[in-house]
DNA sequence: ATTCTCCAAATTGGATCCAATTTGACATAT
DNA sequence: ATATGTCAAATTGGATCCAATTTGGAGAAT
């Protein structure tokens, strides 16, 4: 089943100074979700009516977005949508444990207990939440833990990567018995972050993350056949 | 002593396909080499004349410098070349050991002696040639052991954060007697590789990156008061 | 029937134009 | 002398216009 969220119109032509930076997280948004499915192509003139504005900050965002790996840009012809591949998934998720993990290592020595907490709050709406918003309240979780590492650039790009990750996740969330074993790991992960035991938590963070991506892996494998990921 | 090459125009007004890209690619090398200095005003009057286009493609650029944590874009005031910062230095180099283990680890099992063997004679030239040329033969050193992996992601990051750091190399490089105790970790590096010992590999190439790292903080440091590193 | 050519429509890329915001200088008031 | 207000110049942001490229289909040739 393929996510059909109906894409919404927003009407930017308001607004003064920065239409570009909406439309970048307007559209990565719909990207990510699946509102703009793998390979879809991105008209200029399509999105600039769409969101009532020209199509010149149309441009400038899918210059943005082709650099976040969301949109492919062929000189002359056009954007569209980034492809899902199996490939990707994998070195998303390997890229996931180093950097999730260095982040990790780094926060554990300044996060409070107050900050935990928070993380185990967000874990309480994950489990008792609908599925449908696990993307977001997911990465709420991982990033709340990570914060304290103070460090602005591992998190924007851990953030990226979880963006990405985002989209293959949506394709499968409902179908798995996933989120229990999910879970377990956020309450596991979560006592060893109270215990301030660095190499249990990072243990548990790494295979929580390749997990997923094994996860997403062989389900998406069996997908493949059935529903197009969006042509190469 | 301040980096000042003087600014090259090149002519793109014939060009026909992607002017964005040309000016992409030559300004993230003057932002790189110094020859546009931290903290400098980009305005898009002075680059497209510069360049002798308008300055649309010279926006689009901006945007995508922006994204790569090299321009500074402020709404209705303007762009700028990213200031340094030593806690931007660090993070860089925290980020390069965690991405460049990984990039090696998976290298590793498929790499070929051909390659380490390319890799060495990249080295030569390194000990041989101008010390000016060390921050692309050594990014291209690195870059030969790594694209073994097959990781296009994982190397276009590395990618990103070599260029980053270069910034703050090229302040320093003449000055070291850093590349006697890079060329010896390098060349243990390869020794390692040919060896296919992980263990040893990773361990080396960590050290080599971390110590990099403080050299050039503590170099900046001194640097600091005298030379400005770009306003915050 | 299939392939090739050519031309019009669609679409992107780049330049120019206009509006809105910021900057800075000058004048004025305290 | 310093602070404040005002307005013109500079600069960015957005829209429109034009050129160049790609796409797709009709028609001709084999």
């Amino acid at each position: 089943m393929t996510p059909t969220t109906s894409l919404q119109s927003i009407d930017l032509s308001t607004r003064s100074g920065d239409q570009t930076r909406v439309l970048i997280t307007e559209l990565r948004k719909e990207i990510i979700s699946g509102a703009l499915r793998p390979g879809e192509p991105l008209r200029q003139d399509v999105i600039a009516e769409r969101y009532k504005v020209s199509r010149m900050p149309v441009r400038e965002a899918l210059r943005v977005l082709e650099a976040e790996g969301l949109a492919l840009l062929v000189p002359n012809k056009g954007a569209s949508v980034a492809p899902l591949d199996l490939l990707e998934l994998q070195e998303i998720y390997e890229m996931r444990v180093s950097a999730e993990t260095l982040a990790l290592r780094l926060s554990l020595p300044e996060i409070s207990n107050a900050q935990i907490d928070r993380a185990a709050r967000i874990q309480d709406d994950i489990e008792s939440a609908d599925l449908r918003d696990f993307g977001a309240l997911n990465k709420a979780f991982h990033r709340t833990l990570y914060e304290p590492c103070g460090r602005p650039r591992l998190l924007a790009h851990i953030d990226g990567l979880n963006d990405v990750a985002d989209r293959y996740l949506r394709f499968t969330i409902k179908a798995l018995d996933y989120a229990e074993r999910s879970n377990s790991d956020h309450r596991a992960l979560l006592e060893a972050c109270r215990k301030r035991d660095e190499v249990e938590a990072l243990s548990i963070l790494s295979s929580h993350i390749i997990d997923a991506g094994e996860v997403l892996k062989n389900y998406l494998t069996d997908f493949l056949g059935n529903e197009g990921l969006g042509e190469g």
